[in-house]
Order: structure tokens, then sequence, then C-alpha cells
DNA sequence: ACCTGAACACCGTTCAAGT
DNA sequence: ACCTGAACACCGTTCAAGT
């Protein structure tokens, strides 16, 4: 007798139900998460928009993670394991550069997470295997106890620093660009006034004007590192 | 015949009506909200919370400001009115150095602030006259042109990238104060399992536990500072 | 064990209506 | 002009109840 209870039948046309009929675990949310922060930014994501995304109920994150903050936790620890560094590179120099140079593209693809590395403590997997590749490029450039340290934070520090800038800058033109001319020209206005209590930040944003962002960001972002370098190299042992 | 109406009776019982019955303005909506940040910080601000602080209602600020954060945008400006720069000092390295600890000082005393900067362009008032100031350091010391902005970007980028580690660095040993006992033994076990994995990670660990974080965050903060200004030193023209 | 659905206590923002 | 009060469309989080 046909009937539309879904256990009745042929066990051929009920499907096989899932091990242990888990439709969530924190790789899918972790995943999902992020694709929802780098399509639309810290103010898109929503842990309701994280369960619509995964086909289920917000309450049913709450199973998986303690709530919002430990997602976000999550997520940048994730991210912090696409850095990728060269340990055999013989060229101390060479080896720390590249390691900035690979955070820096990393924290460009994820513009979220700059915010969220300045109010969370960042304790994961990848943020510590993180610290110890840098420390032992340091390491074998020859740098020990204090300094090795003091030589680290700096590195990290310019990079963090110097995203920050670039993504604010960016930002800024972006938002020139889409509120149109009315307010390409009330900016003029507002530059022109500013410019004559500030006759070097004047000279200088006329400079910068038809300078390629990408072009002028990484020229400063080389700069600072290089300045950096140099006084690790008249610091280093031997 | 006596009323209840506020507006009958002698004039000496009625109080002055205040200048244009204004009980509001940025000025004083924008302190609340800096003075709410730095107890509360970010998650404690909410537009209704500093109506209330103001005995007002929610709606009332949007006369205003244009929203949130717009409201924050001038927060920030406001702080950044705090850091000092000496214009006369002769030596141009200590002149810098001062102006990078003046900001790092501001940055600490309002921990708010960086997430912020990460997140907003920052043009107000006060952002430019900083800026101009510091500019008009690197123009005595001799930069000029493309390297005044890579010099200038290079010290703002430590300052900002080093407060970041700092504030996170104190809000991890805090945490593990405030969850208590339970916590750092679970911590502990943790710990010891990583530090097979990252015997460099877990050797600055173990040597740094000790340190005075206050006295350790300013060693990191001058190392990095004079290993740049030793490479503006050398980048210097004449 | 894992997920739903409803509820709770909040949000930012808008806007008619009052004065 | 300036502020209220109510409403709208959201939040994060909790938790009994289902399977």
């Amino acid at each position: 007798m046909p009937t539309s209870d879904p256990s009745a039948g042929s066990v051929w046309l009920r499907p096989e139900r899932p091990p242990r009929d888990r439709r969530l675990d924190r790789g899918r949310i972790v995943a999902a998460a992020v694709a929802v922060l780098d399509a639309e930014g810290h103010r898109g994501l929503s842990m309701r928009r994280i369960a619509a995304d995964l086909g289920v109920t917000a309450g049913s994150l709450y199973w998986y993670v303690n709530g919002k903050d430990d997602l976000l936790e999550l997520a940048l620890d994730h991210v912090l394991g696409e850095v990728r560094a060269d340990p055999e590179e013989p060229d101390w120099r060479r080896a720390l550069g590249d390691l900035a140079r690979s955070q820096r593209a990393m924290l460009l693809r994820h513009r979220w997470v700059l915010p969220e590395l300045a109010v969370r403590p960042n304790l994961g997997p990848n943020a510590l295997a993180l610290a110890e590749t840098g420390l032992g490029l340091l390491a074998r450039a020859g740098f020990a106890d204090a300094d090795l340290d003091a030589a680290m934070a700096a590195l990290n520090d310019h990079v963090v620093g110097a995203v920050i800038a670039e993504i604010s800058w960016r930002d800024a033109l972006a938002r020139m660009r889409d509120t149109g001319t009315g307010w390409a020209e009330q900016a003029a206005d507002h530059l022109r006034r500013v410019s004559e209590r500030h006759p070097l930040l004047a000279r200088r944003m006329a400079a910068t004007r038809e300078i390629d962002v990408e072009r002028e960001s990484v020229r400063r972002f080389e700069f600072a590192l290089q300045c950096l370098l140099d006084g690790l190299a008249a610091r280093r042992p031997r």
C-alpha cells in the first residue's frame, strides 16, 4: 500500500543516510565565513547569513563554535595558512623579504583580516607555524635571544602597518569614484581650502595624483623593508 | 489662579530657555562617543547608549551625524588631535622619534582607534595637520619628492604595526589572567604539545615569560624605530 | 548527536508627529 | 529647528523540542 512516509518503500528509493547524519562541521562553517568575508567584508557577515549559505538554521552553528568571536578567530587562522616561505633560501635578506611579500599578498587578498588582527589575539596553529618559520629564517641569519624577538616584530609590524595604509588609501580612491562627480567637486573645494594651510601635503598629493596605486604601494613597501633590513644587517652578529 | 501649565506664573519661576533650545551638538556627541569607547571599547558603543548618556533619544543624534560611521570618523579625528610634535627640535632623528612615540602613546590611550584606522579612510583636519607636521620634519631633514612620501609611510607604518602587536599581546595576557587557573593549565598543556613542533617559538616564549610587558614593548618599538632611522640616514641627501 | 523554530534582548536607521 | 516615539528590518545567542 503506497504511502508518503519517506521511510516506506524499497530501500533503493531511500537515499543512504550520510555518516552520523552530519550536514555541518567546523571546516565547512569556516570556509563559508571566509567566502562571505572575502566577498562582502565584515559588514556582510552574520551567523544567519552563514547558516543560510549552508542550508541550515543559525542556531545549528552553535553546536560547532561558541559564537561569532570563535568563528572569526578560526577564519583568521585559516587564511594565515596561505602565507608561504622558503626555508632553504640562502640569502637571508631575500628569504625574509619574500616572507614579508607573501604576508602582504595574503592581507590584500583578504582585506577583512587586518581589523581582526588588531582586535583579537592570534594563537591558532597556522599563526604559530608562521611565527616559527620566521624565527627560523632570522636564526639562520645569525640573530638570537632578545634581538631575535625584536627583529621578528620589526618585520611583522612593517607588513601590518604598510598594508593598513595601503588598504585605506585604496578604499579612499574607490569611494571617490563611486560617489561620482558631485562628490569630486566638493572634495576639490575642500582640498583647495586645506592646501593653503598644508603646503607640503598639498604638494605631495598633487605629485601622487597621476601615480599608479599598485606601483607606488609596492615602492613604499620595498623602501621601508630595505631600510629595516639595512638596520638589521648593521645589528647582525658576526 | 494656579495651574500646572509650565508657561504660566512669574517669569522668575520659568527657567530661561537655553540658546536656540539646543541640548546637543557634534562636539558633545563626539565627546560622549570617545568616553564610551575608551571605557568599554567598540563593543560597548551604540547609538542608543550615546543618546542615553546625553539624556536624549537615539533618533536625535541623526540630526547631527549621518550615522554611526560618520560618528566613528569624527571620534577618530578627535583623538588624532592629541598627538604632539616639536617642529623646532634640531636633531631630525630625535624629532621624528618623538613624533612616533607620541603617536604610540595616543594609540595606547585609545585602544579602539587601531581597528578603526584599518577600516576607514582618515581625512579629518587633525589627520591632515598631523601629516603636514610629519612631512615638515622630514623635509627639514633633507628628504624630498618620492622619498619624502616613502619615509613618512615607513615611520607611520612602524607605529601602527607595533601598537597592533603590543595591544594584542597585552590582551592575550589579560585574558589569561581573567579566565583563571583552569584555563592556565589547559593552555600550558596546549603549549607543551605545540612546543614540540615549534622549538624556536617555545624557547622565545619561555624567555619572555618573566619579562615586563611594558619594558619589552618599548624595547621592540625602539629597536625597529632605530633600524628604520638608520635606513633613512643612509638614504638622506647631502 | 545534531538540528529546528521560536523567543529574548538587543541593534542602526527612518520618519511622522510634536514643540 | 530640534527632538520624541514608534516602527522596521535586522542582529547574536539560547534553548526546549524534535529526530
